[in-house]
DNA sequence: TTTAATCTTGACAAATTTACTCGGATATAT
DNA sequence: ATATATCCGAGTAAATTTGTCAAGATTAAA
């Protein structure tokens, strides 16, 4: 029931990619080494970010990618489902297959869509600026005396 | 993102054994034959359950598994936790490493800890009763003409 | 124009996990 | 006794994950 290194990888690199937002093209090889994930594999993940829209890619030397949209238009369920699949904990959940009852009416696949909804309950409701917020939120915290006299 | 077919055939199986509640032992020879799943496969699902004080045993001829409690004293959560680890999206969640940030603040793991949160909340509040009560609602509802002139 | 940086693609491979199978021991009702 | 069960620990084949690697295309800058 983990998410793959692709998702959180991917996920990792696009808030890379938010927090350097405005800054012309980011490129893979700084993202590998702010975040430690090999060249290789974030061309991987990056590909079909690209593909779906998410990003843009500049070719050449000083090239790399940068966000397609605002921070606050791209939704984590977005990243996420696009790297990992449907989030659901089961493939009968997305599938249109009767998978392992004979039935219609299977009472395990009503908990797997009910864990499914409440998944996408919340990676639709965080986009990559709630992120940056919560970033600069955390930044704040860990000046402690900031506000003290 | 998916269960494994640790989690899924446990859970068929102690639904199985709920339906049968009562009814004295319920043999893996019987679970297997009415839910598919391989008798040898399904001793490694039901040994943790048993260890884990849901299910009782009964060797011998004409022996087999029951529930230890009530159907409605065993949630779902419990018997997914067991076979499959926590329903967490990824390992810091529930481990005490700090995993994949140099800071104790990631924003990543708080999307995690958020999915985490709101799975635990679904499977928490689901027990097998609920899921006879429902299973018994789908039987009304496919005898189509009951309730018409 | 040359060079260097970077994206792009697809194939390949190691490592890990999943999904089982198998053999044999132990226990008990008939 | 015998048939029917649970128990227990190995072992294993397939699938998935997690990468690596090589070769080529595109473009910016010198
Ligand atoms: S149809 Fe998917 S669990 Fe039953
Ligand atoms: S600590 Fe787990 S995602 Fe960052």
């Amino acid at each position: 029931m983990k998410l793959s290194t692709k998702g959180r990888y991917g996920l990792k690199a696009m808030f890379d990619l938010a927090l350097n937002d405005g800054s012309g093209p980011v490129s893979l090889t700084a993202i590998s080494e702010r975040q430690g994930i090999s060249i290789h594999y974030l061309e991987q993940l990056v590909s079909p970010l690209r593909k779906a829209g998410l990003l843009k890619s500049v070719r050449g030397a000083q090239g790399g990618y940068l966000l397609a949209k605002l921070p606050a238009e791209i939704s984590v369920r977005e990243i996420l489902e696009l790297l990992e699949g449907p989030l659901a904990p089961a493939a009968c959940v997305t599938d249109e297959k009767n998978s392992c009852s004979h039935s219609d009416l299977c009472v395990s696949r009503m908990i797997y869509d009910r864990i499914y909804a409440s998944i996408n309950e919340v990676v639709d409701n965080i986009s990559l600026q709630d992120m940056l917020d919560e970033q600069y939120r955390n930044l704040q915290d860990s000046i402690p005396d900031m506000n003290n006299k």
